[in-house]
DNA sequence: TAATAACCTATAAGTTTACTAGGAAATAAA
DNA sequence: TTTATTTCCTAGTAAACTTATAGGTTATTA
């Protein structure tokens, strides 16, 4: 019941970017640099967040990443869901191939739901601003 | 992000159990037949629930296991934390050798303990006893 | 004594995680 | 036009974890 690398340091490069946006782009090297994250695993996290318009890419000199949109625009969901995947707690709740015989009369089934429920009310309830701020108790 | 097969089948034994209860000890290979989970890897997972106390064990002939309470009296989340583990979401909220040098200014931390402690909240708040009954929403 | 059932430890196949590696394509500065 | 920079793409890989199997030991009852 973890969250692997890709989210927690996808967070990380987000909050690194919005911390450090002067209107030009960020390059993954600097990134690295200052949060100790190696550039090569990195460039393989990076495309989740540009196709799913998270992150602007700059290819070439003077290339790097943006931050697409106000940084109180994106829950933590969001990103965590984009890296990670659904964040449903048990396979079988999210796609149909996944799903077993016995749920019609799966006793637990309504409580995995449940628990699906609320990590997604929880992780889209803070904004990536709201960690920056540290707005959260 | 998943819950594994040894705290959704820990879970399922313990209904089992519940349902099946007319005082006499069950035997592992009746649970087995009923939920379809293989007798061999059902005996690597009942120690953890005998050692925790949430069962008792009977040997030999006749023998198998009793809930050591009733239904009421266990939480989901007991059930899960025992074959689970910890239910936190990263490790370094865990242990001492876990935690990260960058702890003091981890601008994710609260987060993360925040997300633990819903997802205890959670689970804690459903008993045994509601699961059978479906009294989940 | 025989059958049953929990207990204990080892092994192993399959999958996932967390990277590493090498090169291609795009872009800007020289 | 060349060079340096940077993202993008694909493949590989070691270690860990998951999900079991397998075999034998101990306890208990009929």
């Amino acid at each position: 019941m973890k969250i692997s690398t890709k989210g927690r340091y996808a967070l990380r490069i987000m909050i690194d970017l919005a911390q450090h946006d002067e209107g030009e782009a960020i390059p993954l090297k600097e990134i690295s640099e200052r949060q100790g994250i190696t550039l090569k695993y990195m460039e393989q996290i990076m495309p989740l967040l540009t196709r799913a318009g998270y992150v602007r890419s700059f290819r070439g000199n003077n290339g790097g990443y943006l931050l697409s949109k106000a940084p109180a625009d994106y829950t933590v969901g969001d990103i965590l869901r984009t890296t990670e995947g659904s964040l449903a707690p048990i396979a079988c709740l999210e796609d149909i191939p996944n799903r077993c015989e016995r749920q019609e009369r799966c006793s637990t089934l309504k409580f995995w739901e449940g628990l699906w429920q609320t990590i997604n009310d929880y992780v889209d309830g803070t904004t990536l601003e709201e960690l920056i701020n540290q707005k959260k108790k």
